[in-house]
DNA sequence: ATATATTGTGTACAAATGACACAATATTTT
DNA sequence: AAAATATTGTGTCATTTGTACACAATATAT
């Protein structure tokens, strides 16, 4: 969280760490109607993507190392932040991979061993307006994307595994997780959303009922109408009113089948 | 898992355990149209209730090591068991408890600091048929029992959290998550399974709709009528038709509102 | 001015839910 | 032995929710 902190995890100084744990974060966006995550190429040898992960701190929450660890890798500040699951199979680290790396790039020694160890590490979810956010690669990281989830490149280790995971749980949860405010931008049309809804619970709804169902919650506010688009009538732009889409996810609303 | 794993759990030989990492286990059962806990109480100075739980080999998957844990402090077998939450807040242990009964067990050294470093816990829930479990205290508890789920003793640490915390996912999940089948006898009436619903969703459902829901779901086998009882009409007994529920589990059903 | 695509809303039927009713039946009381 | 009592299994019906499809309104393209 700290100056301190992120220097010290950078250089990764075991004797702060808890050993063996681990947090790894799923960003999800939305953008041209589907899911993206948000994954990062390793400094190695080879295309190495992965999710963006971290240690824990001895002296840290677990909450806390997943927030600090999304802001150090990415960039990203203060989002909506949900542990899913922890992993912690024996096979999850292929140590192939990982010794390869380890030579690659020279590491040996106590910092080698910290690698080598198998890791136990907990999944953090989080949901990002792409539009909002401007992820910047950490210094271990050659790159940072998004990149779209049916065109998922193989990650590292199980985090492909992670990334199923993390998508099964939103599918699971969509009615009481704040999918819209989170993931479209402050304003959206009902097309927008629908196409949020289908995305996560892939499957096409009924334009007509979808428009219904959502307004009869009584959590937008309409706009005027969007004037760029295609040849057709303009829709109306939505926003959320907070205050009510709060007190409605509280106890969940949205989509029984 | 084997013999020799137990035996060095036992030990504490902090050699071969995952340091600052434990699993606590969340067993439920159902019993007087109630719910209940399985809670032990330590072989320590005062009344230390606490949930059963244990520590993870290096050598082991963390799933296997909750499977372990259960077996080793309870003596249940094979049960149902889902991870459902990690938690790993700094404050989830007291410090002052933990010095005290180190202080009173003359532990000292390796062991006790042991004790003492910050654990990060993985908790998992266990649906399990009290009358056909026997649980026993393991050698370093004084006593073992169901406890009410609305009468709980304060229990050590986060542990009263931790098992809010699996309440509310069995109430979340219930649709999906084996509950019949794993907390009622073989044979059991329509009653009793209204019973758990109600205990579980914390509200009253109307006897009529309730039956007809269940058994449109065509996953029961109905038997001969109860005898012994009450003054009145004689219940039908019900079993599950485990092909048939297991199918059913798969897309969830059960109960929206 | 006309064609086209898409929106906002209407309608009508089906299915699920919820509240309550009532005869059937096993035991207890008289 | 008959009546009282409690509870079961099922019936009914009004209300709500879900689903499929229709159609006028309207923005741009031709």
């Amino acid at each position: 969280m700290n100056q301190k902190g992120i220097q010290k995890s950078m250089l990764f100084d075991p004797t702060e760490l808890v050993p063996g744990q681990s947090v790894d974060c799923v960003i999800i966006g939305f953008e041209n109607q589907e899911l993206k995550i948000l994954i990062l190429k390793w400094k190695v040898k080879g295309d190495i993507w992965a999710l963006p992960g971290g240690f824990v701190f001895k002296e840290e929450d677990l909450d806390k190392a997943a927030i600090r660890v999304l802001q150090e890798r990415t960039g990203i500040k203060l989002p909506f932040l949900e542990q899913f699951k922890t992993f912690g199979n024996l096979d999850r680290r292929d140590g192939d991979i990982l010794a390869k790396n380890m030579e690659f790039l020279a590491v040996k020694g106590k910092v080698a061993d910290w690698f080598k160890q198998r890791f136990i590490t907990t999944g953090y979810l989080s949901l990002v307006d792409i539009k909002k956010s401007d992820p910047q690669p950490d210094f271990s990281s050659e790159k940072i994307m998004w990149a779209s989830l049916d065109e998922l490149p193989h990650l590292i280790f199980d985090h492909n595994d992670i990334v199923k995971t993390a998508i099964d749980f939103i599918r699971n949860q969509i009615n009481y997780l704040p999918i819209g405010i989170t993931l479209l931008p402050e304003k959206f049309t009902m097309k927008d959303l629908q196409g949020l809804y289908e995305s996560i619970l892939r499957k096409k709804l009924d334009r007509g009922n979808f428009q219904r169902k959502m307004l009869k919650l009584d959590i937008f506010n309409r706009h005027d109408k969007q004037l760029e688009g295609g040849a057709h009538k303009a829709p109306y732009l939505y926003s959320f009113d907070k205050e009510k889409y709060e007190k409605l996810l509280e106890q969940g609303y949205g989509f029984n089948s």
